[in-house]
DNA sequence: CTGAAAGCGCTTACAG
DNA sequence: CTGAAAGCGCTTACAG
């Protein structure tokens, strides 16, 4: 590689101080630099291809220009998480034109590295960060506070008071089973995650449950399942549902990858969805609409997410104050699957 | 936020110099230093909490033990791109063990913006680069090859010999039409993407109509239907296929979201797939398994295409080599949907 | 084995 | 309006 050009090397064809080059290039206003040596030292930098070295320069301002998106989850739920990608653009929709870079680090559940996010702050390598998925017993967040970091969290973290963005998941599972029971259905499953990933999987259940009780049905524990985010544990749990002696007339999965092996597995039993049994997903992912039949599910906006918690993080970064938690809206989608188009 | 500690603390609670403490925490082994010491600067970093600041090292030693990693897409694609979330894990996988991070930019395809992925290397903010679906009259290529910069592509680029990492996409679409020739079919259609994204979708075109001329079946342009990626566009082309007066016994599609889509447009006009129309994809993406009929298809190796991607580039930064490109196998998966199993 | 010193490439008061 | 100089926090020959 050769030699990059550096500040000095501008100054010395421009004929001016590196000073003078420093403010021409950072567009300082503070200080009136006359026309003429502005655009020599302008030229000079295009004639040279002048970058200014991102280290250096982030030495000398301490801050880096450059934020952290940490994902907290299994590499099994994070190779076939439909959902991400749609995050990731909203991150970088926002940060991208706000002239920060994203550096984003997968931090397995599992992980017993002591390399994880924390030393991203320690090391000084972010401005902010916006974590996805932590447990709130997480033993860096602590640290995180200490330190007063800027931190956005996606999910809710009860037991501390950082800035979040999150959907209201309580109620949206609860307006998407209330839907069920307005479709006459009085025996309900819930298919729901075991994970610790924050309270999302809880969440849920809770508001299948207050759907429940607000109607007066019965809470029968035996009409919970559990997956772990893949198709197949919603498959497998469907089955097990579908094995009871008396089953279940309509089920609510949290997620639209579990629906989608509930269905499966429906369809597998010689059931069909929605005349013998009402399916409602959840998070809305592409396919909910074109499987057959299309999923009846409540749209979780991903990318209104990814670019709230970045707008967050750069808030905080530009002003110190710490902003508002959050909840997006959701909405449930009617389509086939629930049976209400019959 | 606290004033941070640095390299000079340290040594003054250790009773050291600076270098002493360096060499101890960096590990060099071409000068012994007595345990004595070793262990009064580790108990000393230990105690004061110390991480070294990360521009300041990057500076020093000229390099950011980061790795670029920069998609070139549309963010419809983007957004729902099922096989993104595999290739990212896979990149990590590898990265992170190694002590790199990852950073992450979303190029969009039409992006006027000068600040695009070449800043980076030119502001040194990474040691190497991964690209994704960059284009081959990408006007920022011949700039990095010409500073010589380690990079590795993940797709052909035919006119450049950058170090790339992709499947045979020619051989594995021929296959998978072969399959559905070996069934008896002798009008197939395929639904391709018109996308200038690298030749992945001129190449799996390439294959069809290379097992079409192999067996002597004639090539007819009114089969072959254009997409751009999204289920929508597989809908709309298979509508369009089922239009023909002569409607197609069997149809290919460049990828596992266009199938969906095909599949639904297939239901929607009342035929029964496999029965009356074969349909195979191409990805093996999750939903491909789950859906009814299950989607025959191509499985490719995405977690295998991030982990190598990444070897490469942490192979090239490390030994100045230029790896030879590197092809992954892919397998065609039988499922449902091609009427292989009835 | 250890330390004083130069250097990495920038920014930013401060003096003029 | 411009420049000499200190400083950001490390690394690394070099001398002892």
């Amino acid at each position: 590689m050769t030699k990059k050009t550096s500040l000095t090397d501008v100054a010395e064809l421009a004929g001016v101080s590196r000073t003078t080059v420093s403010y021409v290039l950072n567009h300082v206003t503070t200080i009136h630099i006359s026309e003429k040596t502005r655009q020599r030292v302008l030229d000079a930098a295009r004639e040279l291809h002048y970058h200014p070295n991102a280290s250096a320069r982030s030495l000398a301002q301490q801050r880096t220009l450059t934020l952290g998106l940490v994902l907290c989850t299994s590499h099994n739920r994070l190779r076939t998480d439909a959902f991400l990608p749609a995050v990731l653009y909203g991150v970088s929709s926002i940060t991208a034109p706000a002239g920060y870079r994203m550096l984003v680090q997968v931090l397995e559940e599992d992980a017993t590295s002591p390399d994880t996010y924390i030393n991203l702050v320690h090391e000084a390598r972010i401005d902010g960060i916006i974590l996805a998925g932590v447990r709130s017993d997480d033993p860096q967040l602590p640290k995180l506070r200490a330190e007063n970091f800027p931190v956005v969290i996606w999910g809710q973290l009860p037991g501390n008071d950082f800035p979040f963005v999150d959907v209201d998941n309580v109620r949206a599972a609860q307006m998407a089973v209330e839907h069920l029971v307005s479709l006459g259905h009085q025996r309900i499953a819930c298919i729901t995650n075991t994970s610790l990933r924050s309270h999302e999987s809880a969440d849920r259940l809770r508001g299948y449950q207050t759907a429940l009780r607000a109607h007066d049905l019965p809470l029968d524990d035996s009409l919970v399942g559990y997956g772990n985010h893949s198709a197949y544990s919603g498959f497998e749990a469907m089955r097990s549902l579908l094995a009871l002696s008396e089953r279940p007339s309509a089920v609510f999965a949290a997620s639209d990858v579990m629906a989608l092996g509930a269905l499966r597995a429906a369809r597998d039993a010689g059931l069909r969805v929605p005349h013998d049994l009402a399916l409602v997903g959840f998070d809305d992912v592409q396919f909910a609409e074109y499987v057959v039949p299309s999923l009846t599910t409540v749209q979780v906006p991903a990318q209104a997410i990814g670019a709230t918690a970045a707008r967050m993080v750069l808030d905080i970064i530009q002003t110190g104050n710490r902003p508002a938690p959050i909840l997006l809206e959701t909405e449930l989608v009617i389509r086939e699957s629930c049976g209400a188009q019959l």
